[in-house]
DNA sequence: TCCTAAGCGAGACGGTACGTCCAGTCTTCGT
DNA sequence: ACGAAGACTGGACGTACCGTCTCGCTTAGGA
């Protein structure tokens, strides 16, 4: 007997994974030259030279496709592993600003937390890409630290990543500053006090 | 010789206060209604019962608008007085938090933080009105709790504003999650003891 | 064992002449139902179940297809007999002003001398295919009439078809009105005289 | 007492002229240029220089613009007074077919036509427009004849009509054949003989 | 009491982008 | 090799807003 097919065998031309990627770059590239709100599906549907039917049927507004182009772009959150929790969460903080002060990813990141702001599906998906991603790795840093005994166990990572990621969000977000290294070992270090054992 | 004009004394029928008046409503229950991306201009000229014209010249876009319709509900933050460090803090980020929790500001908040994002006079306006009214409250209470000896002299108000307030940002804006007191209470907790003499 | 499928048999290969036949259908049944204009080749194909690159195979727009799917229904121009040629003429007119009548090909004749309007293609094979029948069935009745000694010979039977058939088409194209049998006979009545001996 | 204000006195910025004008060279050069069926919406608007809203505002869809375009080509049929019929109906239709014989409007022509066939309400404007005024020429021509007694009175001018017009249609529709002097004066010949006292 | 300037609501203006639909072509899978 | 399914680019559709510009009409202050 033959094994039964999965399911759903896609039928008809495949998308062109092309268009995706055409898309892709069009999306990002037309972000850095205008700016995320100047962006119109119109012109990343013509910048990609892909046809605007081919972007909807993939892509329903520019929330989406930037999600997804955008993921490509900061999926990876290096976990540091220094050998302390100090050094460990500077390092954490650190990559993390830099990435903010990227002058390439800066208006990426303030459009795509705007987006998240209004509109549920965006929030989520970011929820679950880089923000899960983030807690994951403060949350090896803590175990790490824990298994030292520079901390006590069960710490909530989810409670340490406001602590440590909530003041870089707003000195990036409400005051517009730049994000630097003397900022982020401030934080550091004062939250580390007040979580330690 | 003639009397010098004093400066620019108006000419022709003065503008009217009721146009205002109206366009800050219209514009509040709008961005209830509808949601700060669906409202529109025009949207706001028609229920209000305004000419386009007149719309436009008192506010070029819907940000300046938006944001003086708010100076009107978010204008109060109460500085608080208990007589410790950590009656003022935990009352303020209640407070703060309270405002937050309000459903009624809730989406005028988050689009607001959205169009801080993308607009620097929107970001300026905002930074200038409710951000630094929220930083010079957190100013009085550090420098109260400094001359009743709980706290170094000269602790920076801004930066104790990011360790504060950015963790309820965060929860608020990234995890779209509800910013109870029992958060305000650990975030105090925690920013107390970091910032600890 | 081989289950019999019972629905959603996938259809494959074996289609190849009912391919036509169903394009045909398909056609007429959508002319019929929204109206010429309104019909798209992607709808017949639709209709038809059919893919568009099957019907494009073999029709290069709706225009050639609707002329063959129209073949099939306005063919005959039965060529009377009376014996005389105002009994000749009388029933030719009458058989075709009854096609005009018929509220099924209503639709489908005045779409197509839209279609004859703007296309030459379809305006060649209209000319090559009724049109030129008609001519014919005129030509064998003038003939015997002049055999008959009822008219001189030699009359142009293309322009006795314009003086019977242009006032019909005038009335129905142009007036919208029905052509109905006292309209054909006067007609008949006023050219048989014009053009007698 | 002051007189009462007629009715509806309209509101707001008046509708440009300009535009309709040139909406109306628009639609009339571009047709002349490519073709009745291929102007779009877009391309008139953009011809005349005039925003897709501003079109839409005035004609739902191209008929009724081209109709409104077409009134002021076609206005005029000039009504002969020769002093016989035959001079005044060989007059008529020469006119006419000079009409249909121009390159100019030529194709207008039969994009009329053709909408005709597929608006009722394209029908209805051409109706009682060109159509009723030549029907109201060959009224004139015949009653003119009739006091003359040239003719019986009271002949039906919607039936001359058909008999004079309908073969010119039907060679200029059916047949594509440029409709010259000789052809025209063959019909008035054949039906001025049918229509003899 | 008029005059003049700037206000007012209404709505048309030239534009841009929207999201949908269809044209005509191309690609994959299954028969 | 053919046929269905459905992807592809391209471009028009008709709508909604943008920000500007007339309209006819207040509404004030100054002459």
């Amino acid at each position: 007997m033959t094994r039964q097919r999965i399911v759903n065998r896609p039928r008809g031309r495949p998308r062109s994974q092309d268009a995706d990627t055409a898309l892709h770059a069009a999306a990002i590239a037309l972000i850095r030259d205008i700016g995320y709100d100047a962006v119109t599906m119109e012109g990343i549907a013509e910048r990609a030279g892909v046809g605007k039917a081919t972007l909807y049927r993939r892509f329903a507004s520019k929330e989406p496709l930037v999600v997804e182009a955008l993921g490509g772009i900061m999926r990876k959150v290096p976990v540091p592993d220094t050998g302390t929790l100090g050094g460990d969460v500077r390092r954490l903080l650190r990559s993390t600003s830099i990435m903010y002060e990227d002058p390439a990813t800066r208006h990426l990141l303030s459009g795509l937390v705007a987006a998240m702001a209004r509109n549920e599906a965006i929030a989520r998906a970011v929820r679950h890409g880089f923000v899960a991603t983030w807690r994951d790795a403060m949350r090896q840093i803590l175990a790490r630290a824990a298994a030292r005994g520079e901390l006590r166990r069960g710490l909530d990572a989810a409670f340490a990543t406001h602590l440590f990621a909530g003041p870089l969000l707003y000195r990036f977000l409400i005051d517009g500053d730049r994000v630097d290294e003397r900022f982020t070992r401030r934080v550091a270090a004062v939250v580390l006090r007040g979580i330690a054992l």
